[in-house]
DNA sequence: CTTGTCTATGCAACGAGTTGCATAGAAGGA
DNA sequence: TCCTTCTATGCAACTCGTTGCATAGACAAG
């Protein structure tokens, strides 16, 4: 149930309404973790009942009402619990590997497109984080560390941009790979 | 559903039983992608009802009868269409990142004991895939690299330990920041 | 001869996550 | 006026994945 921390985290960090919690999974929560309206949404509410949250109603002018949720003093314990457990290390899922392991069984140089398809997705982010990177922790504008917060801001986004990067780089190596076996002959 | 995939290559690439397929996805496989045995068992009746896999009763000395799997047509059929049909590119789902932004709220100090422990993990991991890489691929007892699906084991192989010694590297400079808010003070 | 371990398969219940659909206020443009 | 877009919230149905439990054959150790 990590998506409870990630909300609860994030609802730290600055309280916000449903939406802009979605929209937040869009972006910088998204670094590494993902979630839709209709999940955030529906764990908002439990967690309202739970008593982990609370709710303002927000009258706003120019777009409709919203409802701003908050972090309790049990949401907070219940963070730090979780904070204090063990977890499991992740395990990867990657749908690219099992096609390109796949491709051994149907022609390899079909999967080249696809695969700097890819690519391109990960160059477009490691540039929209190395872009935040400059406008929130490293560039001239951006303001002087100060907090702990800031501080593990910009070491999880290091993280995302070391796993682009690193990304990248292997997928240039599938590349050379396919194009290799293409070179060396279909059905080879 | 990239499980089914998953069992449709590995099965490909040699058939088995659920209970080997739940064996090769925590190695081989599960550099890439992981399973319960019961998820997979699931998985492949309905597979069966399906048409994309058949069963055989094999009879074996010394311990238990077993059910090997194989893909049949309709199931290189369907793997051959996913194949051709592009995919997301995937997102990452790292609780631990979301333990260190959380750290904020709590003592970070106190997270350096768990990425220690994950670190190791990943070492270990490394260890275990550099290993196999040498055993299989690099190694002088490895076989000469002749067809595709080798080449193609192995470059998925090298993602896998691209990603252990990013993640190792990303960790290690996840405690120097840990410590480094330790020793400017607890509060501060 | 009981206990534990490894091989081997499976059900039932639950929780997590996705997809499709629906509603509605406010703004701007055709 | 109608259409689209953005903000904002939510239900219903479904699939995916995990957890707990159960069974059973074969072997080895105590």
């Amino acid at each position: 149930m990590a998506l409870d921390h990630a909300i609860l985290v994030s609802l730290l960090e600055r309280p916000g309404s449903g939406y802009e919690l979605a929209r937040r999974f869009e972006r910088s929560i998204g670094y590494f973790w993902t979630a839709t309206h209709q999940q955030i949404y529906r764990v908002l509410g439990r967690m309202v009942t739970d008593g982990l949250l609370q709710v303002r109603e927000v009258e706003q002018q120019g777009r409709p009402d919203k409802k701003e949720y908050s972090v309790t003093g049990p949401g907070r314990a219940a963070l730090a619990a979780w904070l204090h457990k063990p977890i499991e290390p992740e395990s990867l899922r990657h749908d690219l590997a099992v096609k390109i392991r796949g491709a051994a069984f149907d022609d390899p140089a079909a999967l080249i497109d696809e695969v700097e398809r890819h690519r391109q997705v990960h160059r477009d982010r490691l540039a929209h984080y190395l872009a935040g990177e400059l406008r929130d922790f490293t560039g001239p504008e951006a303001p002087a560390p100060q907090d702990a917060g800031q501080e593990l801001q910009h070491v999880v986004l290091r993280g995302g941009i070391a796993y682009e990067r690193m990304t990248i780089a292997w997928l240039d190596d599938v590349l050379a790979t396919l194009h290799r076996l293409d070179a060396a002959g279909p059905g080879a």
